[in-house]
DNA sequence: AAGGTGCCCATTTTT
DNA sequence: TGGGCACCTT
């Protein structure tokens, strides 16, 4: 291959960052500046010109998606399968390390990666056993305090409680990982300080992984955490040939432990050079040079514009919508216009704050018909029943493993009741041994009843027996009998109603997931089951969403980075929602909702509507908002409102004020004599007369008190009479 | 052991 | 408002 196809329709900036000399690197990568080009051309370059092996590199991205898509990319541009390159998320990684390491790492051969949901439980079964009311203190905020320790590096022996309540989170995690230490499991926040303190700690296996990787990319790098970065330099060590791409204005994941500082650390620790893409291959010159006013409202800026060379395009229209339901019409509306025109449903998206917003929304679609499609949401391996028949196999690999044992020793039902459990929970923490074992103890030792040593029994040889065939059949086959003898399918296939069915469905496609996987070469598990447990839960697999369908598409402003759309729609856009109430009490997180809302503008292509309702039914009560002060940081000539605005005068004392109504929604609201009306714009009013209809329409309304917000738009005129 | 009731809560999410 | 969950009833 001729090494200039590489450089071939790069720009100056990118070609900059692809044919760079050996050297440290930051690519400031704005939207839509066509950074995983820039990455995968570097690796390209980096083994044509370079001479590199594909052994000594090493990428990086967060997300197995954006994994996979790396290494196709790097396939087709050197146009044929790349081995022995680690392209893989931090965790994917880390984890492959321990898995080669478990041994120097302290874990068993067939230790597993709890889940969240698993870690949950894990935790709420502890505080059970230590007495702690779960109603006062929940199990997902020891949870949460656990994992955010964890992100920075810190063992519960360093840390200092200092009230406590904080002592006894310190109680609980100490508490939580002696149990997971002893069942052979790691949560993922686990798997990536673990791996890190077996490099920290094993000067020759680090070496080792030093040689190797002479070249490092990352992705996303804003979205490191603590305890990424800090295997990252690590793993670096003295390389003079680190390259990260990242994007200080779409760092959105500070609330988990992201560090955007972390860029100017790396920028510091390791000498780098800045590379800025600004030019942007998706968006409007008007959707840019918007998001670019908005974000300049922030502070802490590495400093970043984006520029096209194509059209200006369309202004973005703000909708000022009357309540929920109009906001939700108007999306409709315009989507079917827009399908009109002879484009597709799947150019659509609606992005939203939270995903309770989607509801509304999806009423509306589903009563005109239009399809859609919801990202987000249970995964296929986090399913109830999926996760029952994962834990049959998690304990035919690993008997130690007491999340597991739980979840699984009555279901289905085989009359192992709570007081079985607890003896047998008992015995596990007298004896300091895992409950498998205790239920052994707990049968030879008599305390129960015939029956349920029986039921005990019965599960004990059921697990037994089904490892015996891990040499006979092979994984599909296994897990076919697993959860057929298990009862679990009987069982699902007992439950009525649609939702059986779909278990019924979903144990099939887990027992086709087993025979289509494939265990990593690269990668050495005892048994191909203790690589697809690893695989399950480090890759939780697709949503429910059906892909290939022609659909709108809704997600929260989240879920939509690194995503674009022709036709994009903020919803929800009101001060209180987005941002959200609570990003005003905490500092810095009101500068990353602004980023959250560049990251939403800049999805769009060729055409962003921005909603906001003046009114919205939430938790039960109707709430009044303005909107969001995003809005008003858009630049004037960017934008165009769709509701005629009109400058109106305050009215300075209460009285009669009449309005003339401009806009069509008014039609079928139904005004009528008395209602009370035009809440926050001037204080609550009553409705005195209404006549005509749409624009054409007046109404006078009396206000009783004059509100102390003042606000320019206006749904209609108002004049005093 | 399933079904009902009442209570509490209420961003954002990947691994 | 409404969903999830713990607890209570049959």
């Amino acid at each position: 291959m001729d090494v200039s196809e590489l450089l071939d329709g790069l720009n100056d900036k990118q070609r900059e960052a692809v044919a760079a000399p050996l050297q440290n690197m930051l690519v400031l990568a704005g939207a839509g500046s066509g950074k995983t080009r820039v990455l995968v051309h570097r690796i390209a370059w980096l083994m044509q010109v370079e001479q590199s092996s594909p052994y000594s590199i090493l990428a990086v991205t967060f997300t197995n998606k954006a994994a996979k898509e790396m290494r196709s990319r790097v396939e087709a541009t050197l146009q044929g399968p790349v081995s022995g390159m680690w392209i893989g998320t931090f965790h994917g990684l880390s984890h492959r390390i321990l898995r080669q390491h478990h041994k120097e790492a302290n874990l068993p051969e067939s230790f597993q990666v709890l889940d969240s949901d698993d870690q949950v439980r894990m935790i709420r079964r502890l505080l059970k056993a230590m007495n702690i009311d779960e109603k006062k203190w929940p199990a997902k905020q020891f949870a949460w305090y656990i994992g955010a320790q964890k992100d920075e590096g810190r063992r519960p022996k360093d840390i200092q409680a200092f009230d406590l309540n904080e002592q006894l989170m310190l109680k609980v995690y100490a508490a939580y990982q002696d149990a997971c230490d002893r069942a052979g499991l790691v949560d993922f926040a686990e798997i990536l300080l673990r791996s890190y303190e077996l490099l920290a700690t094993q000067p020759t296996l680090l070496r080792h992984y030093q040689n190797r990787f002479a070249h490092m990319l990352v992705d996303e790098f804003q979205d490191t955490n603590r305890i990424q970065y800090l295997w990252l330099r690590l793993l670096a060590g003295g390389s003079r040939s680190i390259m990260i791409v990242g994007d200080d204005d779409q760092s959105i994941y500070g609330w988990r432990g992201a560090r955007v500082e972390n860029i100017r650390q790396f920028l510091e620790d390791f000498d780098a050079h800045t590379i800025r893409l600004e030019q942007n291959y998706r968006s409007t010159a008007t959707i840019l040079k918007a998001s670019n006013a908005l974000i300049s409202n922030n502070a802490e800026r590495m400093g970043k514009s984006l520029w096209t060379d194509g059209v200006d395009g369309e202004p973005i229209s703000i909708y000022a919508a009357f309540n929920e339901l109009d906001e939700a019409r108007f999306v409709v509306g315009k989507i079917k216009t827009w399908l009109q025109g002879g484009n597709a449903l799947q150019e659509c998206a609606v992005l939203y704050r939270n995903n309770a917003q989607s509801r509304i929304l999806e009423e509306a679609f589903l009563q005109e018909g239009l399809k859609y499609r919801i990202y987000g949401g249970m995964r296929f391996f986090e399913r109830q029943e999926i996760k029952d028949a994962l834990c049959y196999l998690r304990l035919i690999t690993n008997r130690n493993d007491d999340a597991a044992f739980e979840r699984i020793i009555n279901t289905p039902v085989r009359g192992i009741g709570d007081k079985t459990l607890s003896h047998i929970r008992d015995c596990a923490r007298n004896t300091s041994q895992p409950l498998w074992y205790a239920a052994k103890s707990v049968i030879a030792e008599k305390h129960l009843s015939g029956r349920a040593v029986n039921a005990v029994n019965q599960f004990l040889e059921l697990v037994e027996s089904l490892e015996q065939t891990i040499d006979e059949l092979n994984l599909e086959q296994q897990a076919k009998l697993t959860i057929e003898r298990s009862g679990l399918m009987a069982m699902y296939q007992a439950e009525k109603g649609e939702k059986g069915r779909a278990r019924v469905e979903n144990l099939e496609e887990l027992i086709n997931a087993c025979g289509q996987y494939e265990p990593p070469v690269e990668e050495e598990f005892s048994t191909p089951l203790q690589g697809f447990l690893a695989y399950t839960s480090l890759e939780a697999g697709e949503g429910q969403a059906e892909e290939h369908e022609d659909a709108v598409q809704m997600m929260t402003l989240h879920s939509a980075k690194g995503l674009e759309f022709p036709l994009v729609f903020m919803v929800g856009v009101e001060e209180g929602m987005f941002p959200s109430q609570q990003s005003h009490e905490e500092s810095g997180r009101l500068e990353e909702e602004r980023r959250l809302c560049y990251v939403g503008m800049t999805r769009a292509m060729t055409k962003l509507y921005i909603c906001h309702a003046e009114s919205r039914r939430l938790y039960g009560q109707e709430k009044y908002h303005s909107p969001s002060r995003f809005i008003r940081e858009l630049p004037t000539d960017c934008v165009e409102e769709i509701r005629i605005k009109t400058q109106v005068t305050r009215p300075t004392s209460a009285g009669r004020f009449s309005a003339t109504v401009t806009h069509a929604v008014f039609e079928d609201s139904g005004f009528t004599l008395g209602q009370r009306v035009l809440h926050a714009k001037f204080g609550a009013g009553t409705v005195l007369n209404y006549e005509g209809s749409g624009a054409q329409s007046r109404i006078q309304v009396n206000f009783d008190d004059v509100g102390s917000k003042w606000l320019v738009t206006a749904y209609a005129r108002l004049q005093p009479l």
